[in-house]
DNA sequence: CGAACATGTGACGGATCGATGACAAACGTC
DNA sequence: GACGTTTGTCATCGATCCGTCACATGTTCG
């Protein structure tokens, strides 16, 4: 719980070890990111005044890295920071004072999704283009059964867009889930992409596979 | 959304359908739940007073099969309510009145996590109208089977004319939605409707799908 | 019947987009 | 520590697209 007034954050800390959780709080934004990187928790309250860097800037800060549950506590029931917060990154929204009835029920709820999601991991079998083979956990590629040398970063691309047959990815979503950035130059992703034409295309000019959706991004078909 | 006043209803349908949403009410639980079963939507708001069946039984029944995210949406802001709302299976509650912003950007941070758990494969279907095929996903229009190339601005045009089919979409609404505009030239909508007729359209001077409400917009229809 | 208004469409210049080769830094291996 | 490989940045070029305008056509109303 991320909350610089001590008498609130110490007393919902305290109501929430009550409800049987084990709970930890943090005065600053700073504390709290640091604290969250050594160890970390799997919900997150954070407060959206904060002295130095803000309760926004915390949460877009902690989704650079983390897909933890974020829900925010906030004595401003003003409509732009609710959605301003949301869009940040947060998963929920409550009014000071909370119930910590309702702030338990609204972590149980949000638990529930998480863990859901927490609870996929696909084992991908070998993924048929055509004449191209993709083998996600072998990291091994193969056109027309001859095995194909790529790199690590064309492999983690051609995987991403693989995953998603005849659906166009942006630049964007995949600078995001293959290097990881949220901020960065789009044109890099242009780069790795002709590079992989080169080795799985038998024409770059006119791609059968890899192809380019003018406006809208990359994708991978059949 | 399931909710019995008729008011409130529309009201919240038409303004999700402003946000870009496809939207569908329900008049009661048993409604809802029957068309739920046959057209399962991808998200739903319900309200907690209902004639005959109530909005915790209504949540508890959908839970029982379906994993969709649930709103609540209610005019009580009681703790207890809001408690045995998210035990029962919501994952949010709104206290009427809802401002709209602010509903969709919960619904956003809703569906961001679900999509996680869905196992990140959202696929958007093919839209059909007659002999005209759009795949807002790969980015293509096919024309009785065969591939049209359209450009971007046709193609974000297109999908959010047939997001809403035979719907008229004014060309502010338009201008809004596809180039992000609240303030332009609404003639920049007629410039690449009459291209995208081009591509789309045999006979452009009788157009079949992309028609013309004159004084009103432009619809899509099948 | 004619004016005012709404819509269709061709043309054009500037803006944008994507492919690619060159290069230097970072990395990994021996 | 040296070498080859991989990675990210940059600049350039050609192709395409976009937005604006002008004019033609069609429609509504006084």
């Amino acid at each position: 719980m991320i909350e610089d007034d001590d008498r609130i954050r110490l007393s919902l800390v305290l109501a929430l070890e009550d409800e049987g959780y084990v709970a930890r709080g943090a005065a600053t934004a700073e504390e709290g990111l640091r604290t969250q990187r050594a160890e970390p928790a799997d919900t997150v309250l954070v407060d959206l005044m904060l002295p130095g860097v803000d309760g926004f800037e915390c949460i877009r800060e902690i989704r650079r890295s983390d897909d933890v549950p974020i829900v925010v506590v906030s004595a401003r029931d003003d409509t732009h920071d609710i959605v301003a917060a949301l869009e940040a990154g947060a998963d929920d929204y409550l009014v000071k004072p909370v119930a910590i009835k309702e702030l338990t029920a609204r972590l149980r709820a949000l638990r529930r999704r998480a863990r859901a999601a927490a609870g996929v991991t696909t084992t991908v079998p070998t993924l048929v283009f055509g004449d191209l083979e993709i083998r996600p956990d072998g990291g091994e590629v193969r056109l027309d059964g001859e095995p194909v040398a790529v790199t690590r970063t064309e492999f983690r691309l051609l995987c991403e867009l693989a995953q998603h047959p005849g659906r166009v990815l942006s630049r964007q979503q995949l600078l995001e889930r293959v290097w990881g950035y949220t901020v960065g130059d789009e044109r890099l992703v242009d780069v790795h992409v002709g590079r992989l034409r080169q080795k799985i295309e038998r024409d770059t000019a006119a791609p059968r596979h890899l192809v380019t959706v003018r406006g809208l991004g990359y994708k991978l078909q059949r």
